[in-house]
DNA sequence: CCCTTACCCTGATAGC
DNA sequence: TGCTATCAGGGTAAGG
């Protein structure tokens, strides 16, 4: 499940290949991949003869600002959000198709190629004479990046507060704070030793600020790690991360403490998996 | 407004 | 061996 550290991964991956070469067409195998526009027509339509100047990231989405080939006009903007098992890979276009592809973009001879197994994720082309964020609309809602100065302790305190939801399911929410997922969300718990089914408004201001910096810190951890070794995400290049070997909690159900040796347990919050020790995080 | 639940989907795995 | 049930979870929409 790509997260924060797993989506920057790619988006360097992106930037240090795919910047300055024309899209010189597009292929949609699974047209409800495609967003926006309504068709893969128009998606193509709108690719085509651009180039990508950059690709910016925000919580999970990414999007990339085209210009016209020839011209230094703007072109408007691609979107992309890999969802649960989305994978952008650069590869030559002579790669064997693997089923699961869903949308080629041609660069000459090689191309982003977006494989996607459960079908969750999704693309966006989006006109010049729109915000990126007026059509991928989640994005417009989301909260502070994890690293911006605006995710301070007072803002968070000032949130948390308000809730009496468990803080696991609470720090997943997108519009608090943008780019943490499951796997992330139960290592800042470990790292803060707070139990996950904690009242959000419990909190002290003290486990507030640990909780803060514990998050900024699993997530910079894992992206010099270049991400995950969960599920199947990829980086642009076909490999994957080295951060799941060092998870304190997640997926370590039944398998002891790295600090007590106490099994890590699992329950269900929110619908969501969540691991933790509950000798460590006992409050 | 706040919060919970269902849904989208495919493949891996568990249990019989 | 093969069948069925369950689980994985990001984001969004519907419902209480």
């Amino acid at each position: 499940m790509p997260e924060l550290p797993e989506v920057e991964t790619v988006r360097r991956g992106l930037d240090r290949y795919t910047l300055d070469r024309e899209i010189t067409g597009t292929e949609v195998l699974l047209p409800r991949t495609i967003a926006s526009p309504d068709t893969p027509e128009e998606f193509d339509f709108g690719l085509q003869h651009t180039k990508i100047q950059n690709w910016h990231r925000r919580g999970k989405y990414l999007y990339a600002q085209l210009v016209s080939t020839g011209t230094p006009q703007a072109a408007g903007w691609l979107g992309v959000h890999l969802r649960m098992t989305g994978q952008l890979l650069w590869v030559e276009s002579h790669t064997e198709v693997h089923k699961h592809t869903r949308v080629r973009l041609f660069l000459g001879k090689w191309e982003i190629r977006f494989i996607d197994q459960r079908t969750f994720g999704q693309m966006w082309w989006i006109p010049a004479s729109k915000q990126p964020e007026q059509v991928m609309t989640g994005m417009g809602k989301l909260g502070p990046e994890p690293f911006d100065p605006a995710f301070s302790v007072d803002y968070l305190a000032a949130k948390l507060q308000k809730s009496q939801r468990n803080i696991k399911t609470v720090i997943l929410d997108q519009t608090l704070v943008a780019g943490l997922g499951n796997i992330y969300a139960d290592e800042a718990l470990f790292l803060s030793k707070i139990h996950p089914s904690t009242p959000a408004g419990n909190l002290t201001k003290f486990q507030i600020k640990l909780l803060r910096e514990s998050a900024i810190k699993v997530l910079e951890t894992s992206i010099e790690q270049g991400g995950t070794t969960f599920s199947n995400y990829l980086n642009v290049q076909g490999t994957n991360g080295n951060y799941g070997g060092m998870a304190w909690v997640y997926n370590r159900t039944n398998q002891p403490c790295r600090i007590c040796t106490t099994p890590i347990e699992k329950i269900r919050l929110g619908g969501r998996g969540t691991h933790y020790c509950p000798q460590c995080q006992a409050s």
